[in-house]
RNA sequence: GCGCCGCUAGCUCAACUGGUAGAGCAGCUGACUCUUAAUCAGCGGGUUCGGGGUUCAAGUCCCUGGCGGCGUACCA
């Protein structure tokens, strides 16, 4: 980029008009500074990032020590012949402070005139504290590093939720708490790692691209793969790889991955989300317990107070033992009836009663399961686990090994949430045929969330899987939690937004807008 | 999916029963050598989400499309 003269560019006169007049603006500017230097420099020496000078704040002030720090300019606060700026990184927040009669006339003036808000620059000085006893860096030289072309939104009031989400970037500019709560989210994530290591799991990959999906409930992504010629659907779930594990003789597995699902969002559901799957041979479903327990407790002290955290108003305690509701006792209590000995009628009737929009076809274990989301899942704040669920609802679960018609497994509740769905996994390949028949006559009937028949997975287990326990986390969830946000969307950095319309988008010059009406129609929608 | 609400300057928002669109921040000009949402004086900035309609007249009413929020349904 040339410099060039600038008659009335920065130094005033500009014909302004919105948003192209601020940018043309900027570019004036920008090319004022190139005068002076690169504008564009291809690095910085950083001594220190913020926390690190405000951790050593009283030796760096002693021993008058020189600092280089960088970061975004958020706001100018000129004083005549000095100017005082927030300086951030990712950090957090450290001022600097401009002076005339040090920088001299030039320097000064460039700081002055043509640094914008927004700017990120790099500053060289020494450190100081304010009459009000604010630590600063006295700048003795600052070079550009970028140039903020356009502005930053305003800074005190919240920006929209829909450009919080959609322009993330902007938000973690302005936002210190919002870079800290995707740090946090980095840090809890590190610790599921770190728990499952030490608990003797192995990290494995399994395929997003499976030729058949499979262990869980839900529709999927379809996608297609040009060279095989052949469809193929996102994962859903690892489960059916990770059991190919544990049969291969890898004892303990787990994985922390995406999965999609092609169902509706909400508060709680992005269509990719994260999700920590383990596996462990010679366990069930009450070893898996008690791994959860442990895990909730050590998330409880890393990332809670004493323990507890606070969420919706409500202190929750993390420190096991959780409690335990058998899944049909927690309906009985709700209801007053004993509904596993009703007929279907009456059972359709009391769950009607009751709110449950009763549609033909629904099988009285969704019967259950409905009323149990709508009367019982709402009020367990406290960590529960609810245990042994109908078997209609869990295809890859072990029959219980003492109360026919259920199967061994828990669900985890915290808030509300569904934080962890686990079983005594299904072993034998005689009756994991059966299921999956079950659910192919579900699929044939028009459910189109019934799992397919997946010969391939039953090869596998006809070789033999010891005795297993799994587990599956709902890590976005658990994030919630621990940041107290109450929308996956908080805790997504880029959660799934529907495109943005071409004559909405805010290009800041004509020529800018015609390259973007150039571009491609926006995507086709997915329709349903 | 469905229902309700919203979309106005770069950002956050005003504008009554229809009568030629305003403020704060940001921007520009000037003043100010310890400011903290700096302050003070002045100035500019609009396809009121797109399209159609009713009307002498539409940000406002009607139809239609887009995007978002909330609720609801399915799900983790």
């Amino acid at each position: 980029m040339s410099a060039h003269d600038s008659r009335d560019g920065a130094d005033g006169g500009a014909q302004t008009q919105g948003l192209d007049a601020i940018v043309q603006g900027r570019l004036d500017k920008l090319a004022r500074l190139a005068e002076r230097g690169p504008t564009y420099p291809h690095r910085f020496d950083r001594s220190h990032r913020s926390h690190e000078i405000r951790a050593q704040a009283a030796d760096l002030l002693a021993a008058g020590t020189r600092v280089r720090y960088a970061g975004r300019l958020l706001a100018k606060r000129g004083m005549g012949k000095t100017m005082f700026a927030p300086l951030d990184d990712e950090w957090g927040r450290l001022q600097v402070y401009f002076k005339r009669d040090d920088l001299g006339d030039a320097d000064f003036e460039a700081a002055q005139k043509h640094l914008d808000i927004g700017d990120l620059i790099g500053v060289e000085g020494y450190l100081f504290e304010t009459r009000t006893g604010e630590l600063t860096i006295h700048v003795e030289s600052f070079e550009l590093l970028a140039k903020a072309l356009r502005p930053l939104p305003e800074k005190y009031h919240d920006m929209s939720v829909e450009l919080k989400s959609r322009r993330r970037y902007l938000d973690l500019a302005m936002n210190l708490e919002t870079r800290q709560r995707f740090r946090l989210r980095s840090a809890l994530i590190r610790e599921l790692r770190a728990f499952m290591d030490a608990e003797g799991f192995l990290e494995v990959e399994t395929p997003a691209l499976q030729p058949l999906y499979g262990g869980a409930t839900a529709r999927p992504f379809v996608t297609r793969h040009n060279a095989l010629d052949m469809e193929l659907y996102l994962r859903i779930a690892d489960e059916l790889y990770l059991k190919r594990c544990i049969v291969g003789g890898l004892d303990r597995v787990y994985e922390l991955a995406k999965d999609f699902r092609n169902e509706g969002m909400d508060r709680t559901h992005n269509p990719e989300f994260t999700m920590l799957e383990a596996y462990a041979a010679y366990w069930d479903y009450h070893d898996m317990l008690d791994l959860t327990e442990r895990l909730l407790r050590t998330l409880g002290e890393r990332f809670g107070a004493g323990g507890t955290i606070t969420y919706g108003g409500h202190e929750v305690d993390l420190t096991p033992p959780f409690r335990r509701l058998r899944f049909l006792d927690a309906l009985r209590e709700k209801t007053g009836l004993d509904l596993a000995s009703l007929d279907d009628a009456a059972l359709a009737a009391a769950a009607a009663a009751r709110g449950v929009a009763v549609r033909a076809g629904l099988g009285r274990d969704k019967l259950l399961d409905e009323l149990f989301s709508l009367l019982v899942e709402p009020e367990l704040i406290q960590p529960t686990f609810v245990l042994d669920h109908p078997r209609e609802l869990s295809p890859l679960a072990k029959d219980h090994r003492a109360e026919p018609g259920l199967v061994e497994r828990f669900e985890l509740f915290v808030c509300g949430f569904e934080l962890a769905n686990s079983f005594s996994e299904l072993n034998d390949p005689r009756e994991q045929r059966r299921r999956f028949e079950a659910q192919a006559a579900l699929a044939a009937a028009g459910d189109e969330e019934a799992q397919q028949l997946d010969e391939w997975f039953l090869e596998a287990l006809e070789h033999g899987m010891p005795p297993t326990g799994g587990i599956g986390y709902g890590v976005d969830r658990l994030v919630m939690l621990f940041t107290g946000c109450h929308s996956i969307r908080d805790v997504l950095l880029f959660p799934a937004m529907r495109p943005e319309g071409r004559q909405q988008r805010p290009g800041f010059s004509a020529e800018w807008q015609q390259k973007a009406d150039r571009g491609d129609e926006p995507p086709p929608q997915a329709k349903e």
